[in-house]
DNA sequence: AGCATTTTGGTACTTTAGTACGAGACCTGA
DNA sequence: TCAGGTCTCGTACTAAAGTACCAAAATGCT
């Protein structure tokens, strides 16, 4: 939400001062149409470039997308922390010295997460979180 | 290399456009400023987001950058196709199944997939390839 | 044709992964 | 306080995954 605010927020003075800066410009009539025209485009393909590199990277933060959906499966806190870390290629055994705990806990995780996944193998949960945009690419 | 040529042409067809329209609209006068500036603002946001659309999706293509790397790191076509398949989530025997060859073959190539690219589960190898953009997210 | 590589497949084995239970400890809201 | 959910851990089992080694076809290149 912070972000969204502030990327519009920006859109909104640039759109404001290109406006007054125009107006300006042609009354005092020093700089050339062509030159106007072409910071105006410039300034605002780089907003265009901005906004969506900024809704790619969203895709994948910790934002409200991650939360609502997996309340929506059903997946709880430490259950997503397992899911984050077998997405990294590590081992039950792995994750279980990671996170502190044994390696069964991990186990009962990963079963969990393949029924509220629907998926029959781990490398099948991850592609499924992918799909779902709950872990990151 | 068809895309990026496409889209800037796009790009520098559209400035020129512009550029007409803006002579054109300050001698008639009978457009105002503003709705000028905002058209031209509203024409490169949308060219700034179609470009950063199709270079995300350029990252995952099958262009060059995969052979390469596949060759660099010795993998070949047929461990390749089984790379693919395993990252779907897939299993041996259904990798097998789809490629019509027994799950014994699947598994000689996916244990030279695991040496090739330096990870010791096939979880691991699909978070390495995604790395190294042999494979999509 | 001859050599190198790839692809295929097998056996036998060890290691992970995953399932199916049960059960205690810990919070939290009603 | 107590029901409900989460987190933890265990045992015992089955199913995959992965390793090591071998070897015959198939393919590609010169």
């Amino acid at each position: 939400m912070k972000k969204t605010v502030f990327v519009f927020s920006t859109l909104i003075i640039c759109v404001l001062i290109l406006f007054q800066l125009g107006k300006y410009s042609f009354l005092s009539g020093n700089v050339s149409v062509e030159m106007i025209i072409a910071a105006i485009a410039l300034v605002f393909l780089g907003i265009g470039l901005f906004i969506n590199r900024n809704r790619n990277k969203k895709l994948y933060d910790a934002d409200e997308v991650d939360l609502q959906k997996l309340k929506q499966l059903g997946i709880s806190n430490r259950e997503y922390e397992v899911l984050i870390e077998l997405s990294k290629g590590l081992s039950n055994k792995e994750i279980g010295e990671k996170l502190h705990v044994s390696e069964s806990t991990i186990k009962t995780h990963v079963s969990n997460l393949l029924v509220k996944l629907n998926a029959k193998r781990r490398t099948q949960a991850i592609q499924i979180a992918k799909e779902l945009s709950i872990i990151g690419p």
